[in-house]
DNA sequence: TGAGTAAACCTAGTGCCTCTAGGTTACAGC
DNA sequence: GCTGTAACCTAGAGGCACTAGGTTTACTCA
């Protein structure tokens, strides 16, 4: 009989789909091969393990969404490009919410270290706050408030954690608008005293 | 043979035990079973299924959280106050990391309806933007940022996704500062214009 | 064109998991 | 002590990850 094709790739896309489609914890070898026509054990000749698989998306999902948010804030600066970022970001967690969830799982700290896309995100993430003349530690300080703020903005969303009638995207405007403040009027060490 | 006393009470207790040893997601019915010396079906006497006994591990949790939130903010108001907040969410968040994943799961609409903790977390929240005196849809606004935040940093912390050298919990206290910041200078609609 | 080979894919099987149906046994209250 | 109701059991179906080892396809190159 005719062969099904398959590739690391191939099996990664589909995954990545399939993800989108059941939620990402709900990927099975098994599922995905009957997606082939193929047997479970027949995927194990192109990725190791089902944790390798669930890496596998992770990188390209990762991929994906700092080309969307480069692709956006790209020209811009400032509150400009915070929103575009902001926005990018939430756009793709609830379009791709099986590819989203699969960039938040622990990867192995070798793959990281040599991973272009989280360094790509890295120097996009920080160039973007350039603009708010923040210098270390606070220029890290600050990319950890806005990692944080819109990781649990869209994972609260996505589980459908907001259950006040409240629109939920008026919402996310008000939260980017008041990081920007936050941004603009980023707390030094010295101010904290003064403010206590 | 003697008995093991099984309740759903005392289920729900060891599987939030357990969840804190090896992880929310690898809590299993019949690694339950096997720390009160029972075989698996007989849990079913107590708990309906899987999903049933991770939604009581929930609750439970929800309520432990919300009396350690609620202790460390009685008394306090304004910076203080959401320090006493952040501090106790992130400190429970660390200490029982499974727990803490158990209250992100999705619950039925119906039982979050009467459950009184998520109730008491409302209340206790609100309570504490009191002091900015934000009105509404600011005031819902300001709890899905702070939530966000919260869950968020916690999330990644916990999933080591913060690899940079810097001290995380001194990012962690100028995160909490960042928002203090935006709550004092919430951006009104009417200001949103001018500040562009 | 046909043999050799590497890979793609398969069968068979283990062990862990959830969950159901239906049987036995300990224990509380009469 | 009897009895009924749990509490707990055995047995079993079906899904999952993963391994060992066999067969087949399709490509390469003489």
């Amino acid at each position: 009989m005719a062969r099904a094709g398959l590739t690391a790739d191939r099996l990664t896309a589909a995954a990545a789909d399939l993800a989108d489609e059941v939620g990402f914890e709900n990927v099975t070898l098994s599922a995905l091969a009957r997606r082939f026509g193929v047997k479970d054990a027949s995927l194990y000749a192109h990725v190791r393990n089902l944790r390798d698989l669930r890496t596998r998306v992770a990188f390209l999902a990762g991929g994906e969404m700092i080309d969307r948010i480069a692709a956006a804030v790209a020209g811009r600066a400032g509150k400009d490009a915070l929103a575009a970022f902001a926005d990018a970001y939430r756009e793709y967690a609830l379009e791709r919410p099986g590819r989203y969830a699969a960039t938040q799982i622990r990867i192995d700290q070798n793959l990281v270290a040599d991973s272009a896309a989280l360094r790509r995100t890295a120097e996009i993430t920080y160039g973007m706050l350039r603009a708010y003349g923040l210098e270390e530690p606070d220029l890290t300080d600050a990319v950890r408030l806005l990692r944080s703020t819109f990781h649990g903005y869209c994972a609260l969303e996505a589980s459908g954690g907001f259950g006040a009638p409240r629109d939920v995207r008026a919402s996310w405007e008000q939260a980017v608008a008041a990081l920007h403040v936050a941004l603009e009027h980023w707390p030094r060490r010295d101010q904290k005293e003064k403010d206590a």
